[in-house]
DNA sequence: CGATAAATTGAACTCTATCAATAGGTGTGG
DNA sequence: CCACACCTATTGATAGAGTTCAATTTATCG
Protein backbone atom coordinates (compact mmCIF):
# COMPACT_ATOMS: atom_id res chain seq x y z
CA UNK A 1 0.00 0.00 0.00
CA UNK A 2 1.84 3.09 -1.24
CA UNK A 3 1.67 6.37 0.60
CA UNK A 4 -0.89 8.81 -0.80
CA UNK A 5 1.65 11.25 -2.14
CA UNK A 6 3.73 8.79 -4.11
CA UNK A 7 0.51 7.18 -5.27
CA UNK A 8 -0.62 10.49 -6.65
CA UNK A 9 2.68 11.42 -8.22
CA UNK A 10 3.12 7.99 -9.73
CA UNK A 11 -0.22 8.30 -11.43
CA UNK A 12 1.31 10.96 -13.62
CA UNK A 13 5.06 10.48 -13.64
CA UNK A 14 7.50 7.65 -13.61
CA UNK A 15 9.75 7.94 -10.61
CA UNK A 16 12.99 6.09 -9.94
CA UNK A 17 12.84 3.81 -6.88
CA UNK A 18 15.22 6.08 -5.01
CA UNK A 19 12.72 8.91 -5.30
CA UNK A 20 9.93 6.77 -3.95
CA UNK A 21 12.13 5.81 -1.04
CA UNK A 22 12.73 9.45 -0.32
CA UNK A 23 9.01 10.09 -0.30
CA UNK A 24 8.56 7.29 2.20
CA UNK A 25 11.35 8.54 4.42
CA UNK A 26 9.35 11.64 5.01
CA UNK A 27 6.50 9.71 6.47
CA UNK A 28 7.48 9.68 10.10
CA UNK A 29 6.39 12.89 11.77
CA UNK A 30 2.69 12.26 11.42
CA UNK A 31 0.14 13.95 13.64
CA UNK A 32 -3.58 14.41 13.97
CA UNK A 33 -5.69 17.54 13.79
CA UNK A 34 -9.35 17.65 14.79
CA UNK A 35 -12.01 18.97 12.47
CA UNK A 36 -12.28 22.74 12.02
CA UNK A 37 -8.73 23.58 12.95
CA UNK A 38 -6.73 26.22 11.18
CA UNK A 39 -3.46 24.71 10.08
CA UNK A 40 -2.05 27.89 8.61
CA UNK A 41 -3.52 31.36 8.71
CA UNK A 42 -3.65 34.08 6.13
CA UNK A 43 -0.63 36.27 6.65
CA UNK A 44 1.55 33.58 8.20
CA UNK A 45 5.00 32.81 6.90
CA UNK A 46 4.96 29.09 7.59
CA UNK A 47 8.12 27.17 8.25
CA UNK A 48 7.05 23.75 7.13
CA UNK A 49 4.83 21.98 4.69
CA UNK A 50 1.89 19.69 5.37
CA UNK A 51 0.79 16.62 3.54
CA UNK A 52 -2.67 15.24 4.12
CA UNK A 53 -2.79 11.53 4.75
CA UNK A 54 -6.35 11.18 5.85
CA UNK A 55 -9.37 13.47 6.00
CA UNK A 56 -10.54 16.57 4.18
CA UNK A 57 -9.09 20.05 4.48
CA UNK A 58 -9.55 23.23 2.51
CA UNK A 59 -8.08 26.53 1.53
CA UNK A 60 -10.36 29.46 2.20
CA UNK A 61 -10.52 33.21 2.43
CA UNK A 62 -12.73 35.08 4.85
CA UNK A 63 -14.62 38.24 4.00
CA UNK A 64 -15.49 41.09 6.29
CA UNK A 65 -19.11 40.16 5.76
CA UNK A 66 -18.42 37.08 7.85
CA UNK A 67 -18.84 34.82 4.87
CA UNK A 68 -15.92 32.67 3.90
CA UNK A 69 -15.22 31.24 0.50
CA UNK A 70 -13.59 27.86 0.19
CA UNK A 71 -11.24 28.01 -2.77
CA UNK A 72 -10.02 24.46 -2.86
CA UNK A 73 -10.27 21.09 -1.24
CA UNK A 74 -7.31 19.19 0.01
CA UNK A 75 -7.74 15.46 0.05
CA UNK A 76 -5.34 12.68 1.00
CA UNK A 77 -2.21 12.92 -1.10
CA UNK A 78 -2.43 16.69 -1.44
CA UNK A 79 0.36 18.91 -0.27
CA UNK A 80 -0.73 22.02 1.50
CA UNK A 81 1.99 24.34 0.39
CA UNK A 82 4.82 22.97 -1.55
CA UNK A 83 5.98 26.39 -2.63
CA UNK A 84 5.02 28.93 0.02
CA UNK A 85 8.62 29.82 0.40
CA UNK A 86 8.66 31.53 -2.93
CA UNK A 87 5.78 33.80 -2.02
CA UNK A 88 6.84 34.11 1.58
CA UNK A 89 3.45 34.76 3.05
CA UNK A 90 0.13 32.93 2.98
CA UNK A 91 -2.64 34.74 1.18
CA UNK A 92 -5.27 32.34 2.45
CA UNK A 93 -6.08 30.07 5.34
CA UNK A 94 -5.83 26.31 5.45
CA UNK A 95 -8.25 24.52 7.75
CA UNK A 96 -9.32 20.98 8.35
CA UNK A 97 -12.88 20.16 7.45
CA UNK A 98 -12.86 16.79 9.18
CA UNK A 99 -10.49 15.09 11.57
CA UNK A 100 -7.27 14.76 9.62
CA UNK A 101 -4.02 13.00 9.91
CA UNK A 102 -1.16 14.92 8.45
CA UNK A 103 2.53 14.68 7.89
CA UNK A 104 4.73 17.64 8.51
CA UNK A 105 7.55 17.97 6.04
CA UNK A 106 10.47 20.09 7.09
CA UNK A 107 11.90 22.62 4.72
CA UNK A 108 15.07 20.56 4.64
CA UNK A 109 13.20 17.53 3.43
CA UNK A 110 11.35 19.64 0.94
CA UNK A 111 14.64 20.92 -0.42
CA UNK A 112 15.84 17.35 -0.79
CA UNK A 113 12.74 16.58 -2.78
CA UNK A 114 13.15 19.56 -5.04
CA UNK A 115 16.71 18.54 -5.78
CA UNK A 116 15.50 15.41 -7.56
CA UNK A 117 14.52 16.50 -11.03
CA UNK A 118 11.69 14.07 -11.53
CA UNK A 119 10.25 14.79 -8.10
CA UNK A 120 10.56 18.52 -8.55
CA UNK A 121 8.81 18.22 -11.85
CA UNK A 122 6.04 16.07 -10.40
CA UNK A 123 5.64 18.58 -7.62
CA UNK A 124 5.28 21.46 -10.03
CA UNK A 125 2.90 19.40 -12.08
CA UNK A 126 0.80 19.05 -8.99
CA UNK A 127 0.64 22.76 -8.29
CA UNK A 128 -0.11 23.56 -11.91
CA UNK A 129 -2.98 21.13 -11.79
CA UNK A 130 -4.21 22.91 -8.70
CA UNK A 131 -4.21 26.10 -10.68
CA UNK A 132 -6.17 24.45 -13.42
CA UNK A 133 -8.72 23.22 -10.92
CA UNK A 134 -8.98 26.73 -9.57
CA UNK A 135 -9.82 28.00 -13.03
CA UNK A 136 -12.52 25.42 -13.39
CA UNK A 137 -13.95 26.36 -10.00
CA UNK A 138 -14.07 29.95 -11.11
CA UNK A 139 -16.02 28.90 -14.17
CA UNK A 140 -18.27 26.81 -11.98
CA UNK A 141 -19.11 29.59 -9.59
CA UNK A 142 -19.12 32.30 -12.23
CA UNK A 143 -21.24 30.74 -14.90
CA UNK A 144 -23.24 27.79 -13.72
CA UNK A 145 -26.56 27.62 -11.86
CA UNK A 146 -26.78 25.96 -8.47
CA UNK A 147 -27.56 22.42 -9.48
CA UNK A 148 -24.80 22.34 -12.06
CA UNK A 149 -22.28 23.72 -9.63
CA UNK A 150 -22.93 20.91 -7.22
CA UNK A 151 -23.03 18.33 -9.95
CA UNK A 152 -19.69 19.52 -11.22
CA UNK A 153 -18.14 19.45 -7.79
CA UNK A 154 -19.36 15.90 -7.25
CA UNK A 155 -17.87 14.76 -10.53
CA UNK A 156 -14.55 16.31 -9.75
CA UNK A 157 -14.42 14.81 -6.29
CA UNK A 158 -15.28 11.42 -7.61
CA UNK A 159 -12.38 11.48 -10.00
CA UNK A 160 -9.94 12.91 -7.50
CA UNK A 161 -10.91 10.55 -4.73
CA UNK A 162 -10.88 7.57 -6.98
CA UNK A 163 -7.33 8.41 -7.96
CA UNK A 164 -6.29 7.91 -4.35
CA UNK A 165 -8.48 4.90 -3.75
CA UNK A 166 -11.20 6.68 -1.80
CA UNK A 167 -14.08 6.17 -4.18
CA UNK A 168 -15.50 3.05 -5.73
CA UNK A 169 -18.68 2.15 -7.54
CA UNK A 170 -19.69 5.73 -8.11
CA UNK A 171 -19.91 6.48 -4.49
CA UNK A 172 -17.70 7.98 -1.84
CA UNK A 173 -17.67 9.47 1.59
CA UNK A 174 -18.30 13.20 1.51
CA UNK A 175 -17.99 14.32 5.12
CA UNK A 176 -19.08 17.91 4.56
CA UNK A 177 -22.08 19.83 5.77
CA UNK A 178 -24.42 21.52 3.35
CA UNK A 179 -23.19 24.78 4.75
CA UNK A 180 -19.64 23.91 3.76
CA UNK A 181 -20.76 22.83 0.32
CA UNK A 182 -22.38 26.23 0.07
CA UNK A 183 -19.16 27.97 1.03
CA UNK A 184 -17.51 26.01 -1.74
CA UNK A 185 -19.82 26.76 -4.62
CA UNK A 186 -20.97 30.19 -3.52
CA UNK A 187 -24.46 29.33 -2.35
CA UNK A 188 -26.49 29.39 0.84
CA UNK A 189 -26.89 26.17 2.77
CA UNK A 190 -30.62 26.53 2.29
CA UNK A 191 -30.23 26.68 -1.42
CA UNK A 192 -27.76 23.84 -1.44
CA UNK A 193 -30.33 21.81 0.40
CA UNK A 194 -33.02 22.48 -2.15
CA UNK A 195 -30.70 21.85 -5.06
CA UNK A 196 -29.65 18.53 -3.59
CA UNK A 197 -33.24 17.51 -3.16
CA UNK A 198 -33.96 18.40 -6.74
CA UNK A 199 -31.02 16.31 -7.89
CA UNK A 200 -32.22 13.46 -5.78
CA UNK A 201 -35.71 13.80 -7.20
CA UNK A 202 -34.25 13.56 -10.69
CA UNK A 203 -32.45 10.38 -9.77
CA UNK A 204 -29.02 11.93 -10.21
CA UNK A 205 -27.46 11.44 -6.82
CA UNK A 206 -28.15 10.63 -3.22
CA UNK A 207 -26.27 12.35 -0.44
CA UNK A 208 -27.17 10.78 2.85
CA UNK A 209 -25.23 10.39 6.08
CA UNK A 210 -22.17 11.98 4.50
CA UNK A 211 -22.17 9.35 1.81
CA UNK A 212 -22.57 10.39 -1.79
CA UNK A 213 -23.86 7.98 -4.34
CA UNK A 214 -23.96 8.85 -7.99
CA UNK A 215 -27.07 7.17 -9.32
CA UNK A 216 -26.78 8.20 -12.94
CA UNK A 217 -23.15 8.97 -13.77
CA UNK A 218 -23.70 9.71 -17.43
CA UNK A 219 -26.45 12.16 -16.78
CA UNK A 220 -24.63 13.78 -13.88
CA UNK A 221 -21.64 14.41 -16.12
CA UNK A 222 -23.91 15.86 -18.74
CA UNK A 223 -25.80 18.10 -16.34
CA UNK A 224 -22.53 19.30 -14.86
CA UNK A 225 -20.85 19.89 -18.18
CA UNK A 226 -17.94 18.02 -16.67
CA UNK A 227 -14.86 17.58 -18.84
CA UNK A 228 -12.14 15.70 -17.14
CA UNK A 229 -9.30 17.25 -19.11
CA UNK A 230 -8.67 20.04 -16.63
CA UNK A 231 -7.53 17.52 -14.03
CA UNK A 232 -4.66 16.59 -16.34
CA UNK A 233 -4.59 12.95 -15.44
CA UNK A 234 -2.09 10.88 -17.30
CA UNK A 235 -1.03 13.80 -19.42
CA UNK A 236 2.41 13.60 -20.91
CA UNK A 237 4.23 11.36 -18.48
CA UNK A 238 2.60 8.16 -17.40
CA UNK A 239 1.26 5.38 -19.54
CA UNK A 240 -1.61 4.77 -17.10
CA UNK A 241 -4.23 7.31 -17.97
CA UNK A 242 -7.18 5.09 -17.33
CA UNK A 243 -8.22 6.69 -14.10
CA UNK A 244 -11.60 8.32 -14.34
CA UNK A 245 -11.70 7.92 -18.07
CA UNK A 246 -15.22 6.75 -17.74
CA UNK A 247 -16.42 9.99 -16.16
CA UNK A 248 -16.34 12.56 -18.90
CA UNK A 249 -18.62 14.24 -21.37
CA UNK A 250 -16.98 14.16 -24.78
CA UNK A 251 -15.44 17.28 -26.29
CA UNK A 252 -17.07 20.64 -25.71
CA UNK A 253 -18.95 21.80 -28.79
CA UNK A 254 -17.01 24.61 -30.42
CA UNK A 255 -18.31 28.06 -29.73
CA UNK A 256 -18.91 30.57 -32.43
CA UNK A 257 -15.47 31.23 -33.77
CA UNK A 258 -13.86 34.57 -33.13
CA UNK A 259 -12.83 36.12 -36.47
CA UNK B 1 12.82 52.14 -20.71
CA UNK B 2 12.97 48.56 -19.52
CA UNK B 3 10.95 45.85 -21.15
CA UNK B 4 7.69 44.99 -19.39
CA UNK B 5 8.81 41.56 -18.29
CA UNK B 6 12.02 42.60 -16.61
CA UNK B 7 10.20 45.57 -15.15
CA UNK B 8 7.73 43.23 -13.57
CA UNK B 9 10.27 40.73 -12.34
CA UNK B 10 12.52 43.44 -10.99
CA UNK B 11 9.69 44.77 -8.92
CA UNK B 12 9.92 41.65 -6.83
CA UNK B 13 13.38 40.19 -7.23
CA UNK B 14 16.89 41.43 -7.61
CA UNK B 15 18.35 40.12 -10.83
CA UNK B 16 21.98 40.11 -11.91
CA UNK B 17 22.67 42.24 -15.01
CA UNK B 18 23.37 39.15 -17.07
CA UNK B 19 19.85 37.95 -16.40
CA UNK B 20 18.37 41.22 -17.51
CA UNK B 21 20.42 41.05 -20.67
CA UNK B 22 19.02 37.62 -21.33
CA UNK B 23 15.51 38.93 -20.94
CA UNK B 24 16.25 41.65 -23.46
CA UNK B 25 17.77 39.22 -25.94
CA UNK B 26 14.44 37.56 -26.20
CA UNK B 27 12.79 40.68 -27.39
CA UNK B 28 13.22 40.31 -31.12
CA UNK B 29 10.48 38.15 -32.55
CA UNK B 30 7.67 40.56 -31.84
CA UNK B 31 4.38 40.46 -33.69
CA UNK B 32 0.90 41.93 -33.62
CA UNK B 33 -2.43 40.28 -33.09
CA UNK B 34 -5.75 42.03 -33.70
CA UNK B 35 -8.43 42.16 -31.04
CA UNK B 36 -10.47 39.02 -30.46
CA UNK B 37 -7.95 36.53 -31.76
CA UNK B 38 -7.37 33.21 -30.13
CA UNK B 39 -3.66 32.85 -29.46
CA UNK B 40 -3.88 29.36 -28.04
CA UNK B 41 -6.86 27.08 -27.87
CA UNK B 42 -8.06 24.74 -25.21
CA UNK B 43 -6.60 21.33 -26.00
CA UNK B 44 -3.57 22.62 -27.85
CA UNK B 45 -0.07 21.52 -26.98
CA UNK B 46 1.67 24.78 -27.79
CA UNK B 47 5.27 24.89 -28.86
CA UNK B 48 6.16 28.35 -27.70
CA UNK B 49 5.42 30.92 -25.07
CA UNK B 50 3.96 34.38 -25.50
CA UNK B 51 4.73 37.54 -23.65
CA UNK B 52 2.41 40.49 -23.90
CA UNK B 53 4.07 43.77 -24.65
CA UNK B 54 1.06 45.89 -25.34
CA UNK B 55 -2.70 45.41 -25.08
CA UNK B 56 -5.04 43.27 -23.05
CA UNK B 57 -5.56 39.54 -23.40
CA UNK B 58 -7.31 36.96 -21.29
CA UNK B 59 -7.59 33.34 -20.38
CA UNK B 60 -11.07 31.95 -20.70
CA UNK B 61 -13.09 28.79 -20.79
CA UNK B 62 -16.19 28.33 -22.91
CA UNK B 63 -19.30 26.52 -21.76
CA UNK B 64 -21.73 24.56 -23.85
CA UNK B 65 -24.34 27.15 -22.94
CA UNK B 66 -22.43 29.53 -25.18
CA UNK B 67 -21.32 31.61 -22.25
CA UNK B 68 -17.63 31.99 -21.67
CA UNK B 69 -15.95 32.78 -18.42
CA UNK B 70 -12.83 34.88 -18.40
CA UNK B 71 -10.56 33.49 -15.73
CA UNK B 72 -7.73 35.97 -15.86
CA UNK B 73 -6.45 39.04 -17.55
CA UNK B 74 -3.09 39.25 -19.20
CA UNK B 75 -1.61 42.71 -19.30
CA UNK B 76 1.75 43.93 -20.58
CA UNK B 77 4.55 42.10 -18.85
CA UNK B 78 2.51 38.95 -18.34
CA UNK B 79 3.68 35.66 -19.76
CA UNK B 80 0.99 33.55 -21.30
CA UNK B 81 2.28 30.16 -20.44
CA UNK B 82 5.61 29.87 -18.86
CA UNK B 83 5.04 26.28 -17.81
CA UNK B 84 2.65 24.66 -20.24
CA UNK B 85 5.28 22.09 -21.00
CA UNK B 86 4.81 20.49 -17.63
CA UNK B 87 1.10 19.99 -18.16
CA UNK B 88 1.46 19.31 -21.85
CA UNK B 89 -1.94 20.50 -22.92
CA UNK B 90 -3.88 23.73 -22.54
CA UNK B 91 -6.95 23.49 -20.39
CA UNK B 92 -8.17 26.92 -21.42
CA UNK B 93 -8.06 29.38 -24.28
CA UNK B 94 -5.98 32.52 -24.53
CA UNK B 95 -7.42 35.34 -26.61
CA UNK B 96 -6.65 38.96 -27.20
CA UNK B 97 -9.21 41.43 -25.95
CA UNK B 98 -7.71 44.38 -27.77
CA UNK B 99 -5.08 44.74 -30.45
CA UNK B 100 -1.95 43.35 -28.89
CA UNK B 101 1.70 43.26 -29.59
CA UNK B 102 3.37 40.13 -28.38
CA UNK B 103 6.72 38.46 -28.22
CA UNK B 104 7.06 34.82 -29.00
CA UNK B 105 9.59 33.05 -26.85
CA UNK B 106 10.92 29.77 -28.13
CA UNK B 107 11.15 26.80 -25.86
CA UNK B 108 14.92 27.00 -26.20
CA UNK B 109 14.96 30.52 -24.87
CA UNK B 110 12.60 29.54 -22.12
CA UNK B 111 14.92 26.74 -21.14
CA UNK B 112 17.77 29.22 -20.99
CA UNK B 113 15.73 31.38 -18.68
CA UNK B 114 14.86 28.53 -16.39
CA UNK B 115 18.51 27.61 -16.10
CA UNK B 116 19.23 30.85 -14.29
CA UNK B 117 18.24 30.31 -10.69
CA UNK B 118 17.07 33.80 -9.94
CA UNK B 119 15.10 34.04 -13.17
CA UNK B 120 13.55 30.65 -12.63
CA UNK B 121 12.55 31.69 -9.19
CA UNK B 122 11.10 34.97 -10.38
CA UNK B 123 9.20 33.08 -13.03
CA UNK B 124 7.74 30.71 -10.52
CA UNK B 125 6.92 33.61 -8.27
CA UNK B 126 4.97 35.06 -11.12
CA UNK B 127 2.90 31.95 -11.68
CA UNK B 128 2.25 31.52 -7.98
CA UNK B 129 0.97 35.07 -7.86
CA UNK B 130 -1.29 34.23 -10.75
CA UNK B 131 -2.66 31.41 -8.70
CA UNK B 132 -3.24 33.75 -5.80
CA UNK B 133 -5.10 36.15 -8.04
CA UNK B 134 -7.20 33.27 -9.24
CA UNK B 135 -8.18 32.49 -5.67
CA UNK B 136 -9.17 36.07 -5.11
CA UNK B 137 -11.26 36.07 -8.27
CA UNK B 138 -13.02 32.97 -7.06
CA UNK B 139 -13.84 34.77 -3.82
CA UNK B 140 -14.97 37.76 -5.82
CA UNK B 141 -17.35 35.85 -8.01
CA UNK B 142 -18.41 33.43 -5.31
CA UNK B 143 -19.16 35.77 -2.47
CA UNK B 144 -19.56 39.36 -3.51
CA UNK B 145 -22.52 41.21 -5.01
CA UNK B 146 -22.26 42.86 -8.39
CA UNK B 147 -21.04 46.29 -7.41
CA UNK B 148 -18.35 44.92 -5.15
CA UNK B 149 -17.14 42.53 -7.82
CA UNK B 150 -16.57 45.35 -10.22
CA UNK B 151 -15.07 47.56 -7.56
CA UNK B 152 -12.64 44.83 -6.65
CA UNK B 153 -11.67 44.21 -10.22
CA UNK B 154 -11.01 47.91 -10.75
CA UNK B 155 -8.78 48.07 -7.68
CA UNK B 156 -6.78 45.08 -8.79
CA UNK B 157 -6.32 46.40 -12.27
CA UNK B 158 -5.22 49.75 -10.98
CA UNK B 159 -2.49 48.18 -8.91
CA UNK B 160 -1.39 45.80 -11.62
CA UNK B 161 -1.35 48.40 -14.34
CA UNK B 162 0.42 50.90 -12.21
CA UNK B 163 3.15 48.36 -11.60
CA UNK B 164 3.90 48.38 -15.30
CA UNK B 165 3.43 52.10 -15.76
CA UNK B 166 0.01 51.98 -17.36
CA UNK B 167 -1.95 53.80 -14.69
CA UNK B 168 -1.45 57.16 -13.10
CA UNK B 169 -3.56 59.46 -10.98
CA UNK B 170 -6.12 56.86 -10.20
CA UNK B 171 -7.09 56.42 -13.75
CA UNK B 172 -6.24 54.08 -16.57
CA UNK B 173 -7.34 52.89 -19.94
CA UNK B 174 -9.72 49.97 -19.68
CA UNK B 175 -10.43 48.94 -23.26
CA UNK B 176 -13.10 46.36 -22.47
CA UNK B 177 -16.77 46.24 -23.28
CA UNK B 178 -19.33 45.87 -20.55
CA UNK B 179 -20.07 42.46 -21.96
CA UNK B 180 -16.47 41.43 -21.39
CA UNK B 181 -16.51 42.83 -17.89
CA UNK B 182 -19.56 40.68 -17.34
CA UNK B 183 -17.77 37.60 -18.61
CA UNK B 184 -15.07 38.37 -16.11
CA UNK B 185 -17.10 38.80 -12.97
CA UNK B 186 -19.93 36.45 -13.82
CA UNK B 187 -22.65 38.96 -14.64
CA UNK B 188 -24.77 40.02 -17.57
CA UNK B 189 -23.72 43.05 -19.55
CA UNK B 190 -27.04 44.60 -18.65
CA UNK B 191 -26.37 44.17 -15.00
CA UNK B 192 -22.82 45.41 -15.35
CA UNK B 193 -24.22 48.50 -16.95
CA UNK B 194 -26.58 49.19 -14.09
CA UNK B 195 -23.96 48.50 -11.47
CA UNK B 196 -21.56 50.89 -13.18
CA UNK B 197 -24.19 53.57 -13.23
CA UNK B 198 -24.85 53.08 -9.55
CA UNK B 199 -21.13 53.39 -8.81
CA UNK B 200 -21.00 56.51 -10.87
CA UNK B 201 -24.01 57.93 -9.05
CA UNK B 202 -22.24 57.29 -5.77
CA UNK B 203 -19.20 59.15 -6.97
CA UNK B 204 -17.00 56.08 -6.88
CA UNK B 205 -15.78 55.83 -10.43
CA UNK B 206 -16.40 56.95 -13.97
CA UNK B 207 -15.95 54.62 -16.88
CA UNK B 208 -16.31 56.50 -20.10
CA UNK B 209 -14.84 55.92 -23.54
CA UNK B 210 -12.80 53.01 -22.26
CA UNK B 211 -11.18 55.22 -19.66
CA UNK B 212 -11.64 54.43 -16.01
CA UNK B 213 -11.26 57.10 -13.40
CA UNK B 214 -11.36 56.29 -9.73
CA UNK B 215 -13.04 59.26 -8.12
CA UNK B 216 -12.89 58.13 -4.54
CA UNK B 217 -10.08 55.62 -4.06
CA UNK B 218 -10.52 55.15 -0.35
CA UNK B 219 -14.17 54.40 -0.61
CA UNK B 220 -13.73 52.19 -3.66
CA UNK B 221 -11.24 50.08 -1.74
CA UNK B 222 -13.62 49.89 1.18
CA UNK B 223 -16.62 48.96 -0.93
CA UNK B 224 -14.56 46.33 -2.72
CA UNK B 225 -13.06 44.89 0.41
CA UNK B 226 -9.78 45.09 -1.46
CA UNK B 227 -6.69 43.88 0.35
CA UNK B 228 -3.59 44.19 -1.70
CA UNK B 229 -1.70 41.37 0.00
CA UNK B 230 -2.83 38.73 -2.46
CA UNK B 231 -0.88 40.40 -5.25
CA UNK B 232 2.31 39.69 -3.31
CA UNK B 233 4.10 42.84 -4.32
CA UNK B 234 7.47 43.33 -2.78
CA UNK B 235 7.16 40.21 -0.73
CA UNK B 236 10.39 38.65 0.38
CA UNK B 237 12.80 39.72 -2.34
CA UNK B 238 12.88 43.32 -3.38
CA UNK B 239 13.30 46.39 -1.23
CA UNK B 240 10.88 48.37 -3.37
CA UNK B 241 7.45 47.45 -2.11
CA UNK B 242 5.96 50.88 -2.45
CA UNK B 243 3.87 50.13 -5.46
CA UNK B 244 0.18 50.41 -4.77
CA UNK B 245 0.74 50.72 -1.06
CA UNK B 246 -1.74 53.49 -1.05
CA UNK B 247 -4.54 51.32 -2.40
CA UNK B 248 -5.45 48.96 0.39
CA UNK B 249 -7.99 48.57 3.15
CA UNK B 250 -6.21 47.76 6.41
CA UNK B 251 -6.18 44.22 7.79
CA UNK B 252 -9.28 42.13 7.51
CA UNK B 253 -11.13 41.96 10.82
CA UNK B 254 -10.68 38.50 12.31
CA UNK B 255 -13.59 36.20 11.86
CA UNK B 256 -15.03 34.20 14.66
CA UNK B 257 -12.24 31.86 15.58
CA UNK B 258 -12.63 28.18 14.84
CA UNK B 259 -12.10 26.25 18.09
C1' DC C 1 -31.50 11.15 27.48
C1' DG C 2 -30.61 15.79 26.74
C1' DA C 3 -27.94 19.13 24.20
C1' DT C 4 -26.16 20.77 20.14
C1' DA C 5 -25.41 20.82 15.25
C1' DA C 6 -27.35 19.78 10.77
C1' DA C 7 -31.04 19.30 7.63
C1' DT C 8 -35.52 20.70 6.10
C1' DT C 9 -39.47 23.64 5.16
C1' DG C 10 -42.20 27.88 4.01
C1' DA C 11 -42.83 32.68 2.97
C1' DA C 12 -41.24 37.08 1.74
C1' DC C 13 -37.86 39.55 -0.35
C1' DT C 14 -33.55 40.89 -3.37
C1' DC C 15 -30.60 40.45 -6.74
C1' DT C 16 -29.66 39.21 -11.29
C1' DA C 17 -31.20 37.51 -15.77
C1' DT C 18 -33.99 37.85 -19.82
C1' DC C 19 -36.33 40.08 -23.43
C1' DA C 20 -37.02 43.76 -26.20
C1' DA C 21 -36.59 48.13 -27.74
C1' DT C 22 -34.01 52.61 -28.17
C1' DA C 23 -30.08 55.53 -28.40
C1' DG C 24 -25.19 56.42 -29.15
C1' DG C 25 -20.80 55.64 -31.52
C1' DT C 26 -17.73 54.18 -34.94
C1' DG C 27 -16.27 52.97 -39.26
C1' DT C 28 -16.96 52.24 -44.18
C1' DG C 29 -18.26 53.09 -48.81
C1' DG C 30 -20.22 56.18 -51.86
C1' DC D 1 -19.47 64.61 -45.84
C1' DC D 2 -23.43 61.78 -45.45
C1' DA D 3 -25.78 57.42 -45.05
C1' DC D 4 -25.84 52.92 -43.73
C1' DA D 5 -24.37 49.00 -40.95
C1' DC D 6 -22.92 47.28 -36.90
C1' DC D 7 -21.51 47.14 -32.36
C1' DT D 8 -21.98 48.97 -27.73
C1' DA D 9 -24.46 51.25 -24.21
C1' DT D 10 -28.77 52.28 -22.05
C1' DT D 11 -33.52 51.73 -20.47
C1' DG D 12 -37.88 49.47 -18.99
C1' DA D 13 -40.65 45.67 -17.84
C1' DT D 14 -40.95 41.03 -16.37
C1' DA D 15 -39.44 36.60 -14.79
C1' DG D 16 -36.34 33.62 -12.22
C1' DA D 17 -32.82 32.28 -9.25
C1' DG D 18 -31.03 32.57 -4.90
C1' DT D 19 -31.22 34.76 -0.16
C1' DT D 20 -33.00 35.78 4.29
C1' DC D 21 -35.54 34.89 8.28
C1' DA D 22 -37.67 31.91 11.22
C1' DA D 23 -39.51 27.79 12.65
C1' DT D 24 -39.42 22.74 12.75
C1' DT D 25 -37.60 18.31 12.33
C1' DT D 26 -33.87 15.13 12.19
C1' DA D 27 -29.30 13.56 13.29
C1' DT D 28 -25.28 13.21 16.26
C1' DC D 29 -22.68 12.86 20.28
C1' DG D 30 -21.39 12.80 25.04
Amino acid sequence: MPNPLSRKLLSVATLPPSDIELLDMIFDQRFEAPAHTNLINEGDAPACIHLITDGFACRSKGLSSGRRQIVSYLVPGDLCDAHVRILGRMDHTISTLTDCTLVRISQTHMDQIMERPSLARAMWWSTLVEESVLREWLVNVGSRPAKQRLAHLFCELYVRLRAVGLAQDHSYSLPLTQHELGETVGLTSVHVNRALQAMRAEGLIVLHQKELEILDPARLVEVAGFHIAYLHFGTRHGPDSSVGTELDAGPEPRRKKVP
